[in-house]
RNA sequence: GCCCCCGUAGCUCAGAAGGAUAGAGCGGCGGUUUCCUAAACCGCAGGCCAGAGGUUCGAAUCCUCUCGGGGGCACCA
């Protein structure tokens, strides 16, 4: 992913390294600090605290500190207005190097944003991995907008990712789905039929029966409802646009060589023991679990965390430098086990991270959506797509961070207009789209524009929030929060039609409209970008 | 009972490696269009950051406790 042409080092990254090397010099000294985005415009547009972290390792006043460091700053050209604030050392980016990001754009839009952070780690990231039994839900939908966006941000960002599905088409849930087919299979051919008292109660097991009797099917009937259903989920997830790299069948862990390995593993480290009744148990709480955790039971039957922790082995053995597993609600308290398997199996858990995609409430007219899942009464990830689309659904999706709960307002999901924060974005690029139709036939365009002709403050604004951008970038494939980008994006919209709204872009000035057609080329691209790693449309109409 | 998440404006949520006057959207009220997309813009109102202690130069942010909401505590997955 990563080509030296097409990747600028970020400004950022270079001012950091700036004040490392004045550190190294002056002090003799390193400290960690950060350098981030000024929190109000008008301090500047990056801060670090520096001075302070200086001012407790040699015992000065930060201010003073601060004097000494920035002396040494104004040699570097892409800064200007240093200035220390309180402690806090500001700094504002120079035009020319603004104007510069500007160019670089242009050159190549869909470039803009790439890093080198990740410098080619790879990650494995797993997500969805919902049970072939059903039809997938809302917080799959949220799980998916997640786990696809922070792929796409990553691989930006010179990560090396890829997405996998666990399908967990074996076991207990497997066996329950089989019997509900059999009795629905004898129920529609007249049969006395007794349906599990558990069993699965959705319409779709009907159309499963259905389609077994039409296709004269002789086969295993579960097998035959794992591979229709885990059809369906793959359709539906092509339809919210998101495509796994791999899909893990756990029928396959189940006959490779993982269990035994695994199983070798930890035994040879003594984690392994008997209890009377014949259950076999890992000494999860060697590694701080609340109890050891059984992996064969009694009954001889393996357990389904002893095959996941298998499954996690084989991602082991694919040489991932980094594993993300994003979970549903309800997975949480599994969290501990599973680290503890990892560390015995002697996979560095600081590279193992879990995401829980909290609980997702549906809002119509001001209330919850009940669902009752005894009853197949569920709202589906395809009824979502199909009530407000999959722009709107993912967008939403994207602007909580992922471990807090969120009401999913359905109405306002399908609003058009400025109560929608989707529609505000994508109109900010359809709008841009048409002025730069509008100014071609008049004979302007952005390639003759000089940003030194940029002089109103909105601006300025605006190049600043654009040189942003690849920060937020990286900030997501650090926090692995998306959301970051979500608000990035609608405060650069709001910064645009504000622009628009106050200045005229096209107007008798060539130059100077050229110069506005470059800066608004830049946030085109931006949107453009920014909306494609969320994985939403970026319209030319609207 | 134990564990996890959460409690910030009327509503939905940002802000959490301690830092500069606490932010946004929606909703509410009032304005803007002979002009490049009004699917837009501008203005106003709205807060004891659940509460109480503590840590220090400084706390929405860290620690302890209390209250309130949600979720998890299987030889289910």
């Amino acid at each position: 992913m990563y080509h030296d042409g097409a990747i600028m080092r970020l400004l950022r990254e270079r001012i950091e390294e700036e004040l490392t090397n004045i550190l190294g010099k002056k002090y003799g000294i390193r400290v960690d600090f950060f350098l981030e985005e000024s929190k109000d415009e008008s301090f500047g547009d990056y801060t670090t605290n520096l001075p302070f972290k200086l001012a407790k390792e040699l015992k000065k006043d930060p201010s003073e500190i601060g004097e000494e460091i920035a002396s040494d700053l104004r040699e570097f050209t892409a800064l200007e207005n240093i200035s220390i604030k309180k402690g806090f050392l500001n700094f504002r980016v120079s035009l020319r190097s603004l104007n510069e990001i500007l160019g670089e754009i242009l050159a190549s839009p869909e470039d803009f944003g790439k890093s080198n952070l990740g410098k080619g780690t790879k990650v494995n990231l797993e997500f969805v991995s919902a049970n072939p039994t059903g039809p997938l839900v809302i917080v799959n939908a949220r799980a998916a907008a997640v786990g696809d966006s922070l792929k796409k941000i990553m691989n930006f960002c010179g990560f090396f990712v890829e997405s996998e599905f666990y399908v967990n088409d074996a076991g207990t849930q497997i066996e329950k789905l089989r019997r509900s087919v059999e009795a629905r299979i004898m129920e529609l051919q007249g049969l006395k039929s007794d349906f599990p008292e558990d069993g699965y109660q959705g319409e779709y097991v009907y159309d499963i029966a259905k389609k077994i009797i039409e296709d004269n099917f002789n086969g295993d009937p579960g097998q035959f409802a794992v591979d229709y259903i885990h059809q369906w989920q793959k359709s539906t997830l092509e339809r919210y646009r998101v495509k796994f790299d791999n899909f893990v069948f756990e029928s396959w862990i189940r006959k490779s060589e993982y269990p035994e390995k695994t199983k070798k593993t930890l035994e040879s480290h003594g984690l392994l023991y008997k209890e009377e009744n014949g259950a076999l148990l890992f000494k999860s709480t060697v590694f701080g679990d609340d109890k050891d955790r059984v992996l064969i039971r009694s009954n001889g039957e393996p357990t389904y965390f002893f095959f996941d922790l298998a499954y996690h082995l084989y991602k082991m053995d694919r040489k991932y430098n980094v594993l993300v597993d994003i979970w549903g609600p309800d997975h949480h308290g599994y969290i501990p086990r599973m680290k503890a398997g990892l560390e015995a199996l002697g996979f560095d858990t600081e590279n193992f991270k879990v995401l829980v995609a909290q609980q997702v409430n549906l809002i119509r007219d001001h209330e919850k959506v009940k669902m009752s899942k005894r009853k197949g009464e569920i709202y589906s990830m395809d009824d979502l797509i199909e009530e407000v689309g999959s722009d709107a659904a993912r967008f939403f999706f994207l602007t909580r961070t992922v471990n807090s709960h969120l009401d999913f307002d359905l109405a306002l999901a399908k609003t058009i207009g400025v109560q929608n924060p989707v529609y505000y974005i994508q109109y900010s690029h359809a709008r841009i789209a048409s002025l730069l139709d509008f100014a071609k036939e008049k004979g302007y365009s952005p390639e003759g524009g000089k940003g030194s002709l940029l002089t109103e403050p909105e601006e300025r604004s605006l190049m600043r929030k654009i040189m942003l951008f690849p920060d937020t970038l990286q900030s997501v494939s650090r926090t692995l929060e998306p959301h970051l980008l979500a608000r990035y994006l609608l405060e650069l919209a709001e910064l645009y039609h504000s622009y628009y709204q106050k200045v005229r872009i096209v107007t008798e000035d060539k130059e100077r409209s050229n110069a506005r057609l470059l800066l608004s080329f830049g946030v085109k691209s931006v949107v453009k970008n920014g909306l494609n790693l969320l994985g939403v449309q970026a319209p030319e109409r609207m």
